[in-house]
DNA sequence: CTAATATCAGCAGCACTGATATAC
DNA sequence: CGTATATCAGTGTTGCTGATATTA
């Protein structure tokens, strides 16, 4: 028999394991986990979580550059120009150029994208239900709003540099 | 002058950006921005992001095998096996036998281990600030109970596979 | 025999830095 | 000229799967 969790560190009292966690500590827990599933879950359509990402902001907000993706994600530009060459050339995504910017290319969906975007969603709904499930609506709501402004403290940090 | 943000994407009534960005989305946004930003942060200290997740996990229970820490951390065995075999090898933490388990190995942090731990977590909480700082006590502390929750339930999901 | 552990070995995804070309 | 864009090329980290050995 494995040793069990709880035998292996009696609760000592005035401990430093009484402080809570960092809360950096735990959303990199949360999403290890989050990842860990999705790519699982995501397999049976072809697409990577960072393909995902990606498509779904392309719903949201359609005609966005590589450039712009890259800074909603907090990535560099090239990682992201990456993800883009590989969704363009299984044609989930098309590039065209700005005709008021010559160097600037456009993203859109394809009908194909969207497809096998809608699919997927199903997959990432059923997963975050799971992990959301018995939290109040109001509660949901805060965690999101909460994590939203979060990102955005953080986009302001990345941006310069 | 590169095309503005805004001008992309007029603002057309009743379309799927109104929606609200999904739970796992976010989350994975603000991963990919604490882990950009930390990792430059904990450059000068030598410490990786998963490395500082480790020494901070043993400051708070120590003595946990390899297999525990994977678990806790939702990484597979033979990753968690690396970052131990990393640090061990700097002198940061200690692995003994345990005597009543003949295969298990018990890790804990040395008194070096928890010097350089204690300096990066300065940075790490410097970071913090600038992330959570204009939310109210009240606030952080609803954010990271509910984070601690869908930690619990993913560990539950990726328990059983 | 079965289950849990540790660990060696190889692999793949993904984000990174550096460099180059074009366009405003 | 300076800045933003796209993109080619190379690298390193990090978590993965597979296989093996040991022990409860």
């Amino acid at each position: 028999m494995p040793p069990t969790e709880s035998a292996a560190v009696p609760p000592a009292p005035a401990d430093p394991a009484a402080a809570p966690p960092s809360f950096t500590y735990v959303a990199g827990r949360v999403d290890q986990g989050i990842r860990r599933e999705l790519n699982r879950r995501l397999r049976p359509h072809g697409l990577s979580v960072p393909e995902l990402t990606v498509l779904s902001v392309l719903a949201r907000r359609t005609g966005l550059s590589n450039a712009q993706l890259a800074r909603r994600s907090m990535v560099t530009p090239q990682s992201m120009n990456q993800v883009l060459a590989s969704l363009e050339q299984r044609s989930l995504v098309e590039r065209t150029s700005d005709p008021d910017h010559g160097r600037v290319r456009r993203t859109v969906l394809t009908p194909e994208g969207a497809a096998v975007l809608g699919r997927a969603q199903e997959a990432v709904d059923e997963l975050e239900d799971e992990i959301l499930g018995d939290l109040s609506p109001a509660q949901r709501a805060l965690v999101l709003e909460s994590l939203v402004h979060c990102m955005e403290r953080l986009s302001e940090l990345s941006r310069d540099r």
